[in-house]
DNA sequence: TTGTAGGCGTTATCAT
DNA sequence: ATGATAACGCCTACAA
């Protein structure tokens, strides 16, 4: 006789605890199960209370996977940062993090460590999972990645910078104008012998862009910028290494400019350990306004960017447009702004005012 | 008359390009496509090209939601940190993130802002996601937490911290001992009016056991700590108000530890803000070897607790279990260790003999 | 309100 | 080496 039926291909290896599991214990049919996981009042209160005991008593947890398959989309966030050791990102992420959770999306996470053609790749793993959508750094962006982008059905963030063209949402802010902000300032405090010191800038763009923007509103009042460029991380060590350098090849030095609050940290503490008094021998400023610069001796004027609040109206925009489909597709600019934070670094009693 | 048969049932809204339009256009089955793409070299040379080209023209992404539910694993790993804006841990994750990539696996993000519950919340988020792995902080969790990771399919790693059961993966030092490191050396460098800094060590699990391992080495010793524990996120503000407040309740206080050494960057800003002379009448030791704490003034003695490694270690070890499925299960336990760094807040030439 | 069944885009099994 | 086909677990249009 036919030998037992050819046995239904079983790949059911996986020993999951499953919708239809569920189901069968609540006496119910899979769908009301689905139903009731996603608006649990949309269910009879008889048959309610029994499914959510099977729940419980099996463990069930539901399939993400299978459920984004079949909704075809995916409760989830693909983000990706130059680096998460840089306070200001991470602070950014942390608050989208927050933020995406409250509405039950997922964070994915990438970060380039500034090395070309990351950005791309983590794009491109990103996109395979469907994510409702994506978040990235900056405005510029390789071939590569503005061709996955454009291509991306789910919307496109741009944060930390205005500028291009936008795909859907930009919020940042304009780091020409935050260099310019602090160039101002120390016209204003009668700075003539000025530096800039940065580091990495020919990968980190905005902080060239701060360098940028600081250089040439102090060569529009007749000065010009000597610009130091360190060639590792933002770091205290990087600062005062280029406070040394600097000191050997125009010891006249009045003011410095940093791109970044670690370096003009470095700057601050090297100023010390060679008895030069900040301000009143050399004022310095910094970007980033990180815990330690209210602080610091002396404390440090500096330029505050508004990291948690990138990430907050990030996340806000993008969640509504994803609650709300028929949202409009404009894309949209978001100008945060900063703020010029003055302290005790570029101020004293008895600036200078000779011309 | 009957109406129109039925139209089949279609939902294909969702005009990606899958698999089946590139078998389409390579005029091969899709059962090939997926093939090559695990495998190129198993594919006959004649058929690989045409696949090929047809991925470029089509601008085809695989679908990982689909592969993953079909194939009953996710490249993915969950980690549950409890803030980014803490250096040790976006260090670690930074660490781990560049290891996953490099074989494939995204890292889901999630932070548990030191909020009770929070773990419990994350893990089931992840959970749900049929992750490869998960990695979370510490080895204490809630009743709920350990539940959930109990039950787990997928191998779980504790990091940061030694002690407790291991479930799978425990990789992190004692932090009992690290803070008795700290005490010995300043036993060591006759310190005698003593306090300790901390924040938040109510919740933050690791920092109270440094404090207790400084403390009872120190009780041994005959001297009694006097403990200061700020409200809020570890910060050089917090360190500076905390040693005011210690001024006044012990003016003789002679060395200060600190549980981070952001807050011992506070207390040095503060010291030289009062012109206490540091290391010669205030020994001040910190935790972490953060970028500044060798470029200070004075240099921070502190613990340098080896982040990059844990994550590295990690990352392998996981890896590692994910490739070789006929792995050990046995938990395992890897102690990175520490190393005390002495500089000079805590030495000096003329250090007190005085018993 | 509840149930039925087709489809989401892969991978895995098996036959050729 | 290649192809046909059955899962994977859930969502959802539609019928009851």
């Amino acid at each position: 006789m036919s030998q037992t039926a050819k046995a239904p291909r079983s790949r059911r290896s996986t020993n999951r605890v499953t919708m239809d599991d569920v189901a069968a214990r609540a006496r119910v049919s899979a769908s009301s199960v689905s139903l009731f996981l996603r608006n649990p009042e949309a269910v009879s209160p008889r048959i309610a209370p029994r499914i959510k005991q099977a729940i419980d008593v099996l463990g069930y947890v539901p399939n993400l996977l299978a459920g984004s398959l079949a909704a075809a989309r995916t409760r989830a966030i693909g983000v990706v940062v130059p680096s998460l050791g840089n306070a200001f990102f991470s602070a950014t992420v942390a608050a989208m993090q927050k933020e995406f959770d409250r509405h039950g999306y997922q964070l994915l996470l990438g970060a380039t460590e500034y090395q070309p053609g990351r950005e791309a790749d983590l794009v491109r793993t990103f996109l395979s999972w469907s994510p409702t959508a994506l978040v990235v750094t900056g405005c510029r962006h390789d071939d590569e990645t503005r061709a996955l982008l454009r291509s991306a059905r789910a919307p496109v963030a741009e944060m930390w910078e205005l500028g291009e063209q936008p795909f859907d949402l930009q919020v940042g802010f304009s780091h020409h104008a935050a260099g310019e902000a602090v160039a101002r300032h120390m016209l204003e405090i009668g700075a003539r012998r000025v530096a800039f010191i940065g580091a990495r800038m020919d990968s980190d763009v905005r902080a060239r862009q701060r360098c940028e923007g600081f250089a040439r509103t102090m060569l529009k009042a007749g000065i010009e910028v000597h610009v130091e460029d360190a060639p590792g991380d933002a770091s205290p060590k990087a600062g005062a290494h280029a406070l040394a350098d600097i000191l050997q090849r125009m010891p006249e030095i009045d003011a410095i400019a940093c791109s970044n609050d670690v370096i003009a940290l470095g700057v601050l503490f090297e100023a010390q350990r060679r008895g030069i008094a900040v301000p009143q021998q050399l004022r310095v400023a910094g970007f980033g306004d990180l815990p330690f610069s209210e602080e610091c001796v002396p404390p440090l004027t500096t330029v505050q960017p508004r990291a948690t609040e990138i990430g907050l109206r990030i996340a806000q925009e993008l969640m509504e447009r994803a609650e709300l489909p028929e949202a409009d597709k404009e894309p949209r600019i978001v100008d945060v702004g900063f703020e010029l934070v003055v302290r005790a670094s570029t101020l004293s009693a008895n600036t200078r005012q000779d011309a």
